[in-house]
RNA sequence: GUCCCCUUCGUCUAGAGGCCUAGGACUCCAGGUUUUCAUCCUGGCAACAGGGGUUCGACUCCCCUAGGGGACGCCA
């Protein structure tokens, strides 16, 4: 049987490394082996799915020329190939277990289930679910939902035992069944959860082997179980390591860039992108680190995969960069710079801002400098201001970068908002919050508008730069545990 | 708190019981090439988490401890 491994990004933000990190091994492990590797989209949490952000995630993995056998976009024999349009498939499969005994309704409000958690929490016992509604009568059940009560399905664990299951890289696993939580497989709004839909397409799509994030390993045994509450083969399992911020914890957009499209934005190649993430937990038979996607594909093997989580280090793929760049020639160096500096597309949104501002096109430059490129290195003084005091300014940036950091969308409105509502917190005018902004955005006091040169940007550039400013401000652990507390 | 995973230079890693005086790469340092800088070349600093076993022999196998990470949502 041919090989099939799949990657299924939920459409929820930025296109994230770790999908392009995952895709990248589940795309070698399958081609490696004349399989095929399918894209699935998972957009099953109504509130935070967007087509926008599925769009650009299929941008991101075609930039990285990571292309899929199928998908949402070029279809296939198993679609459809985006969870929201399956709902039917996966109510029926509920439905089943149900009709099995090996799930039941659940009446509780997330409100009780809170309560709950909590107290279990302070007792320092397992959390999960208590178990109030496993054994309602059939009769009970439809009286409540005639009578309007909202319900989700909930699928029934063995309370005693354990659960083993074989990772292709750590042999045997074996977790408590006390540690398995009755999950909810069915939401009230009547789409699956995570644990539902990944199992039933996973095996209705024929996947052979599944390449993830080590972070799934606890809940493996609610898919092993649905999988055989179905009668149906488990595929073969590969957690792979998590990418990690340098203090170790989980790679995040809070302490670094993790948009695929931050990477592109800046000049990195997508080749020396993938190159680096091949790296990651996996090393070359005779050692070599540069090397294309097409030798690492045959190169690749699950035995050559280390366990560690690997820091995402950019010192080191900007030498990789460095490498690939100067690898080219010097026509095709041409081409590529020019892809990405006087790309048409890229540059447009531009246009409106510079040519207001525009005398003569040697003017141009020094207007967009910080956009195109890196902005200036910033010190202490380059934010004195003559009404603000040092301690305003670190607080308007560090209210900024919070709300930033929190922001859902990137778009100008979100930005102006947040910018209004922390102003007016520090009872300033919005021109006066504004200018510490100006500084660390870009490098100036005068520039193009700010919202529009922060859209421009990107949410992981204006990140890192609003983290630059504070760097630079020298902000003590001290101020910054009281910044932590402002409202 | 409960459970699970992981552990070789600061970082990415090689290492499948003797090839290990532990190798390579990034960073850093020193020298060389270069009108400057960068590139490039040469050299250097730097690690088997700790403790017990098993074995003639342990970085490699087992156990314990420690450290790190993850999971515990009607998110994925």
């Amino acid at each position: 049987m041919s090989i099939r491994t799949r990657i299924a990004p939920s459409p929820t933000g930025d296109p994230h490394v770790g999908t392009a990190y995952m895709a990248l091994f589940n795309w070698a492990f399958a081609k490696s082996q004349g399989g095929e590797f399918v894209l699935r989209i998972e957009d099953t949490d109504q509130a935070r799915s967007s087509e926008a952000s599925e769009a650009r995630i299929l941008a991101a993995l075609s930039w990285l020329d990571l292309p899929w056998d199928e998908g949402p976009d070029i279809g296939g024999p198993h679609g459809p190939y985006r969870q929201s349009e399956r709902t039917a498939i996966y109510r029926q499969h509920a439905q089943q277990l149900i009709d099995q005994g090996h799930a039941f309704r659940c009446f509780c409000t997330p409100e009780r289930l809170a309560t709950m958690r909590a107290e279990q929490r302070a007792a320092g016992a397992p959390v999960g679910y208590d178990g109030r509604c496993l054994n309602l009568s059939a009769a009970e059940v439809s009286a409540k939902q005639t009578a309007g009560e909202p319900s989700v399905v909930r699928m029934r664990v063995p309370d005693s035992g354990e659960c083993r299951f074989r990772d292709e890289l750590r042999g045997e696993l074996a977790i408590p069944c006390s540690q398995i939580d009755m999950q909810v497989l069915l939401k009230a709004d009547g789409f699956p959860t995570y644990h539902l839909a990944v199992v039933v397409d996973d095996h209705l799509m024929g996947i052979t082997h599944i390449l993830r994030g080590e972070e799934w390993i606890n809940s493996t045994p609610k898919h092993k179980l649905l999988f055989d509450c179905f009668g149906w083969p488990m595929p073969a399992l590969v957690h792979l390591p998590l990418l990690r911020n340098p203090d170790r914890s989980k790679l995040s957009k809070r302490r670094n860039p993790t948009s695929i499209d931050y990477f592109r934005d800046v000049g990195y190649l997508p080749e020396a992108l993938t190159n680096y993430l091949a790296l990651m937990g996996f090393s070359m038979p005779d050692e070599r680190e540069i090397f294309p996607k097409a030798e690492f594909l045959q190169a690749f093997s699950l035995d050559r995969v280390s366990l560690g989580g690997p820091i995402f280090d950019f010192e080191k793929l900007n030498w990789l960069n460095g490498q690939h760049i100067r690898g080219l020639d010097a026509d095709a160096f041409m081409d590529r710079l020019g892809d990405w500096a006087l790309n048409r597309q890229r540059l447009a949104p531009l246009a409106p801002l510079i040519q207001t501002r525009t005398e003569r096109f040697a003017d141009i430059a020094a207007q967009v400098d910080y956009l195109i490129g890196d902005r200036r290195p910033l010190s202490e003084h380059d934010f004195t201001h003559r009404k603000l005091s040092r301690e305003q300014v670190v607080e308007a940036l560090f209210r900024t970068a919070r709300a930033c950091d929190a922001l859902a969308q990137w778009r100008q409105e979100e930005l102006l908002a947040l910018c209004k509502v922390n102003a007016e917190r520090m009872g300033l005018s919005l021109r006066d919050f504004l200018a510490p902004l100006f500084i660390a955005i870009s490098g100036r006091a005068v520039a193009l508008p700010l919202f529009d040169s922060m859209a421009f940007l990107g949410a992981d550039v204006s990140r890192v730069r609003l983290r630059e400013a504070l760097d630079a401000l020298g902000v003590s652990n001290k101020q910054r545990k009281r910044l932590e507390k402002l409202a």
